[in-house]
DNA sequence: GTAGATCCTCACGCCGCGTGAGGATCAAGG
DNA sequence: CCTTGATCCTCACGCGGCGTGAGGATCTAC
């Protein structure tokens, strides 16, 4: 059985052996070489590749900076510099940081939802229910959908952690006017009413006015976005409609909206 | 100029319209039908796709669950189940909340990574430096992919809040053990003592013997590889060694781990 | 000389669409 | 009825960072 390591005089080393020794795997190497990142130094004259030990330091390097995240073009940029520019790279480290800390807090926020949904879920098998538990669900699902689209359109990341500072007399008088609303869009839906009514136009101006309460003011504007934003589901989670009405309403309310 | 709105009696959307209403591009549509997620009920004689309500339930619920996180092929497995399957669904949620906490970790340990970098080169500008700050940053890069490739090769992300209850005496002992290993490396790679010489398998052995601290014993384990890895940056800031000193080190252990 | 390990170069696949290309169809105004 | 502009259709390539073969050449050790 032959074995694996020679590579005798020189200090030069096959892509296996290179691989091994980082721990990357040749088709790594094979990539870094088709995009320019990383060629071996030399080549054999059968057209294997011989890395010297400049590359191998390369090679720590590039793998170095992409456990800190950043991508393989930002890496070649970096290492392109005269190596001696630490404030080119300072720049590109504290731009990644910005990076990665938004796409911490949307992370944090999505864990917060699914934390929220699963512990509905269980209180709503504990209860029993009156209604069929799957289809509030089903329901809370589509609502998510619905205020996402409607209440905040930009970036509600930032205000995700200012949610203990509410007060819960703001969060019943929300509720109500929430939940008049939708029962008066349920009896148009229920009666017919044709999207071009005026009483129509009317009901759409009201949604939206309390849509508009999160896009004026400064403070006001963050509580307000917050307080929709984490509880919407909870406010969906009282809601008595069943997910038959509230497909009725969607649609209606879609109609609505695309009229002019 | 024509208006956009039609679709008459029968409440069946075009896809334009369905994509304006809910806040999706129409490829995206055109995506999940090619893939089977979701297809417009429906078809006019031309071909064109008239989405029912029941297809806009639907569509809201799969954007719902994507926003929790959830890859398109587990949605359409989701909303395949009977739909009273609140059980499996749960068990899902469950399986995403775990894995958006693993990938968080992972996230808040780069970000830590990167803020530690970050503040040491500013120090160093600020001490002027007796090495060239360049140098000694490259050097530090290529440390830490030596020190994740040989003393953390699992899971380090689990231990990554224990950094603060680490003796600073504990530190220092290993950090002298560490130095006087490299620096007998260094001082044989000088010597250009010949990789098989068996004072270099001693040396190798010394080497993995720190780095077997890391895979044996319960607690202790925790404890050190966190130190090791939360210290890991600090160690090779301290170190006195030129980044061509260092290519040479690694390159040399490379070479000597390899040999049989 | 031969076996088995390692090397080479294509080239497609993943995921969730973006972004055209080139052509058919729709609704409304004249 | 015809035009006009918006909207619709179906391909099909592109992204990032490789994984995973296919099919063949080359290495090393016995």
């Amino acid at each position: 059985m032959p074995m694996k390591q020679t590579s005798g005089a020189g200090g030069r080393w096959s892509i296996g052996e290179l691989a091994k020794a980082c721990g990357v795997t040749v088709r790594t190497l094979h990539h870094y070489d088709e995009i320019g990142l990383l060629s071996a130094g030399q080549r054999t004259a059968s057209g294997h590749r011989r890395y010297t030990e400049e590359d191998v330091r390369r090679l720590y390097r590039i793998r170095a900076l992409q456990m800190l995240g950043l991508p393989l073009a930002d890496i070649g940029a970096a290492l392109a510099t005269p190596a001696d520019d630490m404030a080119s790279l300072r720049i590109l480290l504290e731009q990644q940081l910005l990076h990665m800390s938004r796409y911490a807090e949307q992370v944090q926020a999505v864990q917060d939802r699914l934390r929220d949904l699963l512990s509905r879920i269980d209180s709503s098998r504990i209860e029993g229910a009156a209604m069929p538990a799957p289809e509030q669900f089903m329901s809370t699902l589509e609502m998510i959908t619905v205020l996402e689209n409607h209440f905040t359109p930009e970036q509600r990341q930032e205000l995700a952690d200012r949610r203990a500072e509410l007060g819960s007399d703001r969060i019943e008088a929300a509720k109500a006017r929430w939940a008049a609303l939708v029962e008066e869009g349920l009896r148009h839906v229920e009666n017919g009413t044709p999207v071009s009514d005026p009483s129509i136009r009317e009901w759409v101006r009201a949604w939206d006015e309390i849509g508009s309460m999160f896009h004026s003011g400064e403070q006001t504007k963050a509580a307000a976005r917050s307080m929709w934003q984490d509880n919407s589901a909870a406010l969906s989670a009282d809601m008595p409609w069943s997910s038959e009405q509230l497909a009725g309403l969607l649609a209606y309310l879609q109609k609505a909206r695309a009229q002019p």
